[in-house]
DNA sequence: GGCGTTCTAGAATATTCGTAG
DNA sequence: GCTACGAATATTCTAGAACGC
């Protein structure tokens, strides 16, 4: 019923995690987190480098230049961040970061179907679970 | 009755614009602009480039690493952004960001106090304005 | 009150128009309308073509590489295609595309800023127009 | 209370695809 | 084939919310 497109924001998300000349994105070692070095990232995906190298690897994948195009993908797509950055101040280098969502997992290409752009509409069925669940503390919905 | 407390942001960004050591950040020729290079700006002001650097001319002025926390910050203080990205023509990299704000002007130090945090209770204010001069439209307000 | 945002799709298109760079987007003889030479905008504008150059005068103007892109926002501001092609006749050669806008003239750039992107509100509108025009069709609304 | 930082979401425009006419 | 438009996603800029100091 539910195909993937090829083109969409998740497709090309799994087809980079899963790709060994990617370097800047992979999973963490239980295959349950998204990790994304956004450095590497910027130069070698988006090809926007301080030095100005044209991606090279996967050329044109996305049109913007911007690590924050992607974050606000991976927000629409239903991902969260975990280890909320502390003010970072061990390394001079960015840790990467670290996303997860429960469609999302290694070795499970098939879950990759339900991630699903929060539009308008799917958003407004969350705002009312959570305001059910806040209204009846006791229950949950399944 | 108000004077400016040099810690505050815009305080920051007044001293970083005027600043002959901090290169990513400069008027335009008109002096009504802010301009900001990221790239730059993250190695020399915050000090996160991908090498490592320390921030050198200003330690520790911010104490994020991030350039989106600048952004958020800017828009805090009413500044808004012109020119996004195209439009310039020069090299195939990193065009500055344009950002401007009526209290933000060369030469005009007397105008940084008018730059407050857009807080709750300050937005509101806003919002009844506007409210209100759309129900008297012949009105203005002061 | 209004003012023109020059990233939009208008302002670009104003500037491209009055670019004596720009050979492939001009004014007829009457500055009524506008004309594009698809091939030629390919090349020098979405820095498309064949031999895959980069943009040389506006570079990045758009995100897109096609020219189907193009007319789908002229649709979207409200501009209307004129002389419908029938059949281009006779070689490769194509003639320019013929456009145009009550808002969009020679010399007056002060109409510019009525060229509105045809939101969901705006359509709303012109759908309600004419659905009281079915429901009453011996009348006509101004 | 205010301010700075972080993560997420809203809103508007831009781009693509499909499909009526 | 061609034009116009709806709908969905993508990109950008701005703002909301939560937390710590």
């Amino acid at each position: 019923p539910d195909s993937i497109n090829p083109d969409s924001f998740p497709a090309k998300l799994w087809w980079l995690v899963n790709s060994p000349r990617c370097r800047s994105v992979y999973w963490d070692t239980r295959g349950q987190e998204l990790l994304i070095e956004e450095q590497l990232f910027v130069r070698e995906v988006l090809g926007a480098g301080p030095a100005g190298e044209e991606a090279a690897g996967a050329a044109n994948l996305f049109k913007t230049k911007r690590f924050t195009s992607i974050v606000r993908q991976l927000n629409l797509y239903g991902f969260h961040k975990l280890v909320k950055e502390p003010l970072a101040r061990s390394g001079p280098i960015s840790h990467p970061h670290h996303y997860h969502s429960p469609h999302f997992r290694r070795h499970r290409p098939d879950l990759v179907v339900h991630l699903k752009r929060l539009t308008r509409a799917r958003k407004v069925k969350v705002k009312v679970k959570v305001a059910v669940s806040m209204e009846l503390p006791g229950q949950l919905l399944p």
